[in-house]
DNA sequence: TAACTTTTATACTAATTAGTATAAAATAAT
DNA sequence: ATTATTTTATACTAATTAGTATAAAAGTTA
């Protein structure tokens, strides 16, 4: 079963759901949506949220700014479209990676290296900080909150799956894992492994892999 | 060996530093810069340094802003101030730690778990988000930079002796191990546990400590 | 071509905020 | 008590920036 039907992460424009029939210039509309979401995406994965201005956008965009405002009403809401549209990438792998049949810790790798992958190449936009403005309203955003509540519980399925497949570490509370799970998609030890210049994606992915899953005690025992 | 003799971290204000002849006003003005910094270090531990203001740092310790410009010449300062007082902390820790003559593993353990303390009682500072104004400042600051070095020496020597010792995972680099272990202190898991009120900081510190040194995965065979 | 719509550039408003100036109030020193 | 210093409250400047208004330019449709 599909995790939700893929919507339209559209701001406020072009979100005729289901019709397949868009003129040329809803195209259009969508297309310049999805590069606005990807730049604002691209901007707070760099700078985050505070130090983005909406100018920035523009520029980079390459559309004035009163048509950015056409297409999304604030800059919350470009924060929160960004943030809306990374969570729907995930249900989407989530999506993916349940189609093959796995065992339910290659499923958690699989979207934890994605997440990590999203994070190196600068796609992830960076978690508003504890008590900002940005937060609260993104936990009132209710299309927000609904995808992580479903991401959460499948992400809890595979984890409860895992520990009874004995792969996982059941001293661990399902929901502490669950946490540090999502923390992968925000560790800074990727970016500064990356700039030391010593690896390639690929290494530092299967490191921080093994660092998370095994753990940086115990010796490995052959 | 020391790692390095304390010194004042104040602003600029008093720093005589070896002489124990202090006037009143001195100690006041050095009780205040303390009560500044850790302020600031408060602040930047839920708010980040974006979202505080100067006003609020103010308004916070009890004094006039103009008082404050006095002991510190700009938000920066202020900022840097504080992360350096942090640092010092950590390196003050770090040598007691090596008072006690524990294996290595123990050390490493108990610095993560100092840390990991600093940011469930929000006195870790966050670190600025990766190409921010500050951040370039802060590495600009030899006596920060220079501490680093310190400390990431100290950590080293730790690691490396610990994976000797057949008690670190020897596929993974020192460097990764020693980001990974800087990335604790700033780990949003805590955090999220703390909120989700089912745990008490030692049972939080407990679990996040076996996450990280044992892994999340495996099951523990006994 | 002519009527209509959208985009753009530009300039503006209003709010925020770092940092400064100043005079009154408080505190310390003689 | 008187003088000197420090702190405070207040108001200011200058810079930044979210969001809006507007008129010209570009593009679309008939």
């Amino acid at each position: 079963m599909s995790i939700k039907e893929k919507t339209e992460t559209t701001g406020k424009g072009v979100s005729k759901s289901s019709s397949s029939k868009l003129t040329f210039k809803q195209r259009m509309m969508i297309k310049r949506e999805q590069l606005i979401i990807e730049t604002v995406n691209s901007l707070l994965a760099t700078k985050g949220y505070d130090a983005m201005t909406v100018d920035e956008i523009a520029d980079t965009v390459g559309i004035a700014k009163a048509s950015l405002y056409r297409h999304f009403p604030s800059k919350e809401a470009l924060a929160v479209g960004a943030l809306v549209d990374t969570m729907q990438a995930g249900l989407d792998e989530i999506d993916k990676i349940n189609l093959q049949s796995l065992p339910a810790i290659d499923k958690l790798k699989a979207i934890t290296q994605w997440a990590m992958r999203l994070k190196l190449n600068q796609k992830m936009p960076n978690l508003p900080s504890e008590n900002s403005q940005l937060r609260e309203h993104l936990l009132a955003h209710e299309k927000y909150t609904d995808m992580l509540v479903i991401m959460s519980d499948n992400l809890g399925e595979w984890i409860e799956q895992a520990q009874q497949d004995g792969r996982l570490n059941t001293e661990l509370s399902p929901l502490c894992i669950l946490y540090t799970l999502y923390a992968k998609a925000c560790d800074p030890v990727l970016g500064f492994l990356k700039s030391s210049g010593l690896y390639s994606d690929d290494q530092i992915i299967e490191m921080v892999t093994k660092a998370y899953f095994d753990g940086v005690g115990k010796a490995n025992e052959k």
